[in-house]
DNA sequence: GTCTATATTTCGATAGAC
DNA sequence: GTCTATCGAAATATAGAC
């Protein structure tokens, strides 16, 4: 009779997330992921082909799970609204889940492979609400500018470059009015 | 007689900056620099504490470089115009050198002790801007806009995170213009 | 200040028994 | 599928002669 199972691919996927965050993608070792697994480190191998393969799923798990909290948010009556909203909860998960934000948002080497269709289905409300205000003629570019403008933020301030001062928290809702306007071409009140 | 100088410790950080940019963080190892400045990999330890030093000399001579780079653009008469040239030159200075960019604005780990002088000159230009255009009261709100949106853009530029199509540039100029108004408040023609 | 030699450490990955 | 044992490859950093 065959050794049973004693661990799974989704078990060192999620311990890899969580090594992830509390040791930095450094600290994510195949020794660290078995011993949070409760198996020897070469036993991974039956069931990941390489470290880089486990950073790749562990960053296809990351951004599913962005996709789903952003659409959670879900579209609602007022697209300036939905903008803001979406902003905040891409804010939110990166608090939660920075290291694999960091992972996902900027990648040290090429995670290649990632699932389209994870992928598409995290952009599409960004690309929903950039078309609702902006118009389907400049949906791209608008797009582009949210997600840079947000990322870009956020990505900063995870990395500390804030240091100047002032409220961070005032500094995102700024930027939320200023962009969304920026894109709609409605004036301010 | 003692042995005569060999190498310096600028040579040593240029060196460090081109493979950087040719090797990545991960190829900028002691070994490599010190072939490229042609000496053995110990010597270095005699200009250098270790290898976080010198990754700190690299990175504060790139964020000198770029305050070099954005004080060159210079104050005009239209600071639309300035924000505009701004952000483009921050954009040119990460296509030039697009490890030593992310080295600055993504750092994987705390660079700690940056030039605060150094870090000052950098960012003076776009502080100038913002308050001229946003207003004194917003300038620190606007001008981390106006960083966030750029570096954000440029960062994911480098990544290759861009990839439903379109023109760059063009996505670019795009939020320039719309980031320059949402600060100025002014209309669009 | 530069060198040779080497200590240390760490980590990814494989071989082969059970 | 899991294990023990181990290989192999780096890379940082130090010791001590010259």
């Amino acid at each position: 009779m065959p050794t049973p199972d004693r661990t799974s691919l989704e078990a060192i996927v999620q311990a890899g997330r969580d090594i992830l965050e509390s040791a930095g993608v450094a600290g994510l070792t195949m020794q660290a992921v078995a011993d949070r697994v409760g198996v020897r480190a070469p036993s991974l191998y039956k069931r990941v082909r390489d470290r880089a393969d486990l950073l790749r799923l562990i960053t296809d798990a990351t951004v599913h799970d962005l996709g789903e909290r952003l659409a959670a948010v879900g579209a609602g009556t007022d697209p300036r609204r939905d903008l803001a909203d979406l902003a905040r909860a891409l804010r939110a998960f990166a608090h939660d889940r920075p290291k694999g934000y960091q992972l996902v948002f900027t990648p040290s080497s090429d995670p290649g492979g990632l699932s389209a269709e994870t992928l598409g289905r995290a952009v599409a409300p960004v690309m929903r609400v950039a078309a609702e205000l902006a118009g389907e003629h400049h949906a791209l570019d608008a797009a582009r500018t949210i997600t840079a403008w947000a990322n870009g933020f956020i990505s900063m301030e995870l990395a500390g470059a804030f240091q100047l001062g002032g409220d961070i928290d005032e500094a995102y809702e700024f930027g939320i009015v200023r962009i969304t306007e920026a894109l709609s071409g409605r004036p301010r009140n």
